[in-house]
DNA sequence: GTCTATAAAGCGATAGAC
DNA sequence: GTCTATCGCTTTATAGAC
């Protein structure tokens, strides 16, 4: 018997320590969350946590690559066929309703709170964020002009940019700041489609 | 004799506690800020700090309250006679340069990751702070918009929000994530431009 | 590989001399 | 009012039993 327990499974264990971690830093922040209560909460031990992240620092790392995987794709599903202002509205309705849920924009908070020390962690944030979602945005929005339902002047991704700004203007910042209860799915709709209405007054075919 | 130094200058002494622990709050954030370390780079003691605030708390409410104030009047300065677009030109200029520079985006991002521990300082800035200027560059909209040089459909505030949207979009997440580096005038300028026009092409008169 | 126990350091806050 | 010294507590990180 050379390994009594040879590793039932590492990977899941990895896997569950990064679920307690998300959840503490969600919670506190980095600063405030501590290995004490990550350990706790995992029903294990710091030792334990030692073993799979050399230091906190590490681990929160690892949590940010994850949850940048996680939300590649879960804006941009499928377009099938709709008229250009349906497909506009309902892509605004799934932006909306993913970054201003609660965990998005908690999630966002701490790690823009921690990129002043760790740049890195806000450069993988916003790179397979942000930036990816104008980008495929954009090249949606080259379409619609390409089939004439849109005038972009040239400048798809400026277009793109636009838009997301238009959908996000008055709540994202009131929520960032807990300064107003959680969103609606009403509140989301009425905004989607606020912004869509002044995105195709500038941009749509006269 | 009753006060040997009856009080050269209390209020000078909280302000000067107050400026270094805005640098230490910027720099650090809210948690990792020691009261320990704002008194050693005031060149006093902690005793004297909680001489003048009752807690580590109270410091940081004093302070995000100071702030509120001081950024309350920078915006919106003084509306003489131009014409409609350079007046918003203007403005947008001046508000992206205060709303993008560093310490008002660190400031802003220190109090977000706070917000969710004690949601009255995120309040605070948010009600003095996004939501005033929201409101202020709405009353002049609607001047404009009574003036014939607009097209606002009994929404100013709306529109407002969504010019405000416009000029953030593609900057402020990527700098509140400390994605890019700090932005130029000359990127305010070009933001600001390509904002207004946006605006003007879905709310100017045709 | 996982646990308990503990070391070493730093925190917010207080007490008391001056 | 201001300082020095220190209390009580919590933190990260490690050592050693199993």
């Amino acid at each position: 018997m050379l390994k009594a327990k040879p590793r039932l499974d590492r990977d899941a264990r990895r896997e569950a320590i990064l679920d307690v971690a998300q959840e503490v830093f969600l919670e506190e922040g980095f600063a405030a969350a501590s290995m004490s209560t990550i350990a706790a909460r995992l029903g294990g031990s710091k030792g334990t946590l030692y073993n799979y992240f050399a230091s906190k620092d590490e681990l929160f790392k690892a949590y940010v690559e994850r949850r940048c995987l996680w939300q590649q794709d879960e804006v941009f599903a499928v377009i099938s066929g709709e008229t250009p202002e349906e497909a506009l509205l309902r892509i605004a309705r799934s932006f909306l309703t993913h970054v201003l849920s609660e965990i998005t924009l908690r999630n966002f908070a701490v790690i823009a709170a921690e990129s002043e020390r760790t740049p890195e962690l806000g450069r993988i944030l916003y790179e397979t964020g942000p930036k990816q979602g104008a980008e495929r945005l954009a090249a949606f929005l080259a379409g619609l002009d390409a089939a004439g339902a849109l005038e972009l002047d040239g400048d798809p991704l400026g277009a793109s940019q636009h838009l997301l700004g238009l959908l996000q203007s008055p709540l994202m910042k009131a929520r960032l700041l807990n300064a107003i209860p959680p969103i609606t799915p009403t509140q989301v709709d009425s905004e989607a489609a606020r912004g869509v209405r002044t995105f195709l007054r500038a941009f749509g075919r006269r």
